[in-house]
DNA sequence: CGAGTATAGTTGCATATACAACTACTTGTC
DNA sequence: GACAAGTAGTTGTATATGCAACTATACTCG
């Protein structure tokens, strides 16, 4: 027996919309996961964490903002960059100012990798996103999804 | 130790557009499974599930649809049913036209828990989406949310 | 200064998921 | 109609992640 569709929403606009957001990350993110592990043997999440120190002034950043960047628990990160570590993609060096905290920095091999695995990406992006928004589309949705993303 | 940024274009228009896209995403799936999971006890990927099966015009769905809907694995949708199939929210069915074949249906339990989720999920879109997207927004953020998902 | 609270990170444990190998069934071809 | 190839789903196994409890350090206010 099965139950047919009450009057509830679920096709409402909105909802539909999140749906569509999640459902496109997802397999942008699973396709993009794939062509770095295949072609750089670098898993999707070692990728965020080396594009955030990249990014970072002095290519190092502590255990809290890796997490919040890549939107991770604590925990999850702590594993993540143990074994990026053990990898010898990235080191743990004190904090001179704060006994807690660690400062988690790319090393040598880690910016290889990572330039390795950008080229990649950028090819990836051609292929997948710039064959699909043109400038000013991406721009667009650039601004979209910023407004989404700003805390309250 | 640590090396300073390289060349190579981490800062590139599409890489930050995409780094965004991921983060926003997770933000909002995280967010949003936290909220379901509070007031409803229904973890996300439940949530994703009962939403397809509601959308399918009679309430059932094979696996591989499910699968693909959201984007897991076929194996780990075959848990994820298993553990909907524990909570009575769906229930397997023979397909009578493929003995290979597994129809997904949704329970009178999982139609109500469904509802259910649904008042929350929309609360939490006014919230999060609405408040910070006008209407014609969301219009456009479909619109390229639509082309970039498109399959080649 | 000392007690209490807050913060940074790690760890034990539970769990969800992917991947690959497998079974069962179906479809196409000769 | 039988064999080959393809398809649907499940299962064994490995792993990544979250949560909650914990340790260690820093901050605050009397």
């Amino acid at each position: 027996m099965s139950y047919l569709p009450s009057s509830c929403p679920s096709g409402d606009e909105k909802v539909l919309l999140f749906g569509l957001l999640l459902e496109t990350n997802a397999r942008l993110a699973r396709s993009l996961g794939a062509h770095l592990e295949s072609e750089c043997d670098l898993p999707l999440p070692w990728f965020e964490v080396l594009l955030q120190l990249r990014k970072s002034p002095d290519g190092r950043l502590k255990m809290n903002k890796i997490a919040d960047a890549i939107v991770h628990s604590t925990g999850g990160t702590t594993r993540l960059i143990d074994r990026l570590e053990e990898a010898r993609l990235v080191e743990r060096q004190l904090c001179p100012t704060d006994r807690r905290a660690v400062h988690v920095a790319i090393t040598e091999l880690g910016n290889a990798k990572l330039d390795d695995a950008l080229g990649v990406h950028l090819d990836y992006l051609d292929d997948r996103l710039a064959s699909r928004l043109c400038n000013e589309e991406r721009a667009q949705l650039t601004t979209l999804l910023t407004k989404l993303n700003a805390p309250r």
